[in-house]
DNA sequence: CTGAAAGCGCTAACAC
DNA sequence: GTGTTAGCGCTTTCAG
């Protein structure tokens, strides 16, 4: 099987390749039975455009790129498979390109991959949907993108979020409604300004409850099980201990759990424990743990989809919001007497 | 700063657009001044060839493809990450494609995607590796590819490789060491062929030991927690009980402690636990669970070798055999008296 | 509504 | 060693 160029089709169908070519890229200005000659030539000839082609005569690649600093594997899977759901329906292929966000040649990276007509469009993920220096890269060159969760100059680009603040505040919400008033709070790492968002919610909802925050209850955390196990351990060191610990990623809250287990505690009966973001490791540590869920995947094939819509030239809406939803699983009880 | 094409760098170094094409892609025969004038003029001007015409011409697209069903998230990124790892280093980009191996047209879909010039070659993961259908498009298109972790028709394809069945032998032979003698076992999906190997390791341990492998104490689990729990409760459930199980990946031990918790038996002083693949949770439960590792980025970067190598139409060595290592923690101790 | 002609930027022959 | 000449398969003018 040879492959069938545009010339087979036009041949076949009895037409010039301009025609073809309005056909398949839906082109108006075409007789309608013209254009079911042509399509019935391209299914028997099994015809597809070639790519390269298409993009050199047309200056589009037919790609677009999703820029990410691989905060954590399932997080970077759900997006991926969010965006490639999105652009496979368009036809779009995705190139994947993971750097670190907090080496010093990101932005010149990012303009490297710009300088070839690579992509016609990216998606960005936090941390670098705030990060200035990418984003003036971006701005200069003109190719469209779209931003998950960013937190900084919004009105750069269209974006996809989900209101952290909010989620974070029925959480703590929840934990003071089960008697807890001692609440911990290990907040993000700096650089995701998302997270960093959940500790506004935490602080809202204790104060709206005529709490306020004390400063010995909130440690920093950096999103890993490694810096949850630290700030639990200084969090459970206090007198009195806090009653619940609400950490902003699941990775710290399970980080808090393996300390709480260590120093015997008991989880839920002595110490709560709560996480952000519904990770498989919610459901697979002992207790089950109570966190919140966003719609990592949905987010991302939004933002693909109004990137796909601004790569076609159209006009696009500014920003989309999507919800998250509370997991209240075992490791949330009440505060104990 | 309008891109520089193949034309300004010819002009400015005075040499023919055939010297320049020479130079950028190393070809010989450039005197070594040509070449450094040629070299010159190509950073003054900060030019990148052109993918699209490169390809178009050139019958190559530059791109490599990577196949794969998303076992687990963690998996997934470890491979990506090597085979970028690889690709970058040589100036190759890295298309993903998902796709679920028991869909009966994935081959039609593998089909599809080689059918235009898209993937220079392609790596495939388990248990796409061991699929006839898939394998037989791939022979029949003349595409190079290269596998991981095959366990069928080893001939097709270079391939990249760890002895799963080695590794079990040497965790189940530790459990012994350990004075176990009723060890269960949960074994891995039956589609991934590589994690059923583990199987094989368990079984000739104990039968080196002069032991027997126990019906009873063999149960077919499916790589996810919840098969693990599944079949933790049958084997817990007996009489006497297993001393120890293990599992052939982490997310089914995870369910086996899960459930060991559950029915208040302590890891590991009235039962061990054993894992294999050392993902993130086996650290982050309670207890730590001993497991294996597999250099599984190092695996994929080696593939990613050998695939390059044989599209740039070199020879290539048949296949390449990596260690894995034991990882003991804390779920895993003598067996009780 | 349709077609002819002119490239997009590069590589592959083949000459010199 | 180096240059010349054709395309690769498509989209884009611009005519009809």
């Amino acid at each position: 099987m040879g492959k069938a160029t545009i010339d087979h089709v036009a041949e076949r169908a009895g037409v010039s390749i301009k025609t073809v070519s309005r056909v398949v890229n839906n082109e108006p200005n075409v007789r309608p039975s013209t254009r079911d000659k042509v399509l019935r030539a391209v299914a028997e000839l099994d015809y597809r455009p070639n790519l390269s082609a298409r993009s050199l005569a047309g200056n589009r690649s037919y790609v677009i790129g999703l820029l990410y600093d691989n905060p954590s594997a399932n997080y970077v899977i759900d997006v991926q498979d969010g965006v490639l759901a999105a652009s496979r329906a368009q036809g779009y292929d995705l190139l994947i390109h993971p750097c670190n966000h907090r080496d010093p040649d990101v932005a010149e990276e990012v303009a490297d991959l710009l300088r070839q007509p690579r992509v016609d469009g990216l998606i960005l993920t936090p941390p670098l949907s705030d990060m200035a220096a990418v984003l003036e890269v971006l701005s200069a060159s003109g190719t469209p993108f779209v931003r998950l969760a960013p937190t900084v100059d919004k009105h750069l680009s269209p974006y996809v979020e989900t209101n952290d603040r909010n989620a974070a505040y029925q959480m703590t919400q929840q934990l003071l409604s089960l008697g807890h008033s001692r609440i911990g709070f290990i907040s993000g790492h700096p650089d995701h300004r998302a997270v960093a968002c959940r500790y506004e919610g935490y602080g809202d909802a204790l104060r709206d409850q005529g709490l306020e925050v004390v400063e010995d209850l909130v440690e920093q955390g950096y999103n890993s099980f490694e810096s949850g196990e630290l700030a639990a351990q200084k969090l459970l060191a206090l007198t009195p201990r806090p009653t619940a610990i609400f950490a902003a990623n699941d990775d710290m809250a399970a980080g808090a759990m393996m300390v709480a287990h260590r120093m015997g505690l008991n989880v839920p009966a002595e110490v709560s424990v709560a996480g952000f973001d519904d990770t498989p490791v919610a459901h697979q540590i002992w207790p089950s743990l109570s966190t919140v869920r966003q719609p990592i995947q949905a987010m991302a094939k939004m933002a693909a989809e109004l990137l796909l819509t601004q790569v076609q030239g159209k006009q696009v809406q500014a920003q989309s919001n999507l919800d998250s939803s509370l997991i209240l699983r075992d490791s949330t009880g009440p505060a104990p007497k």
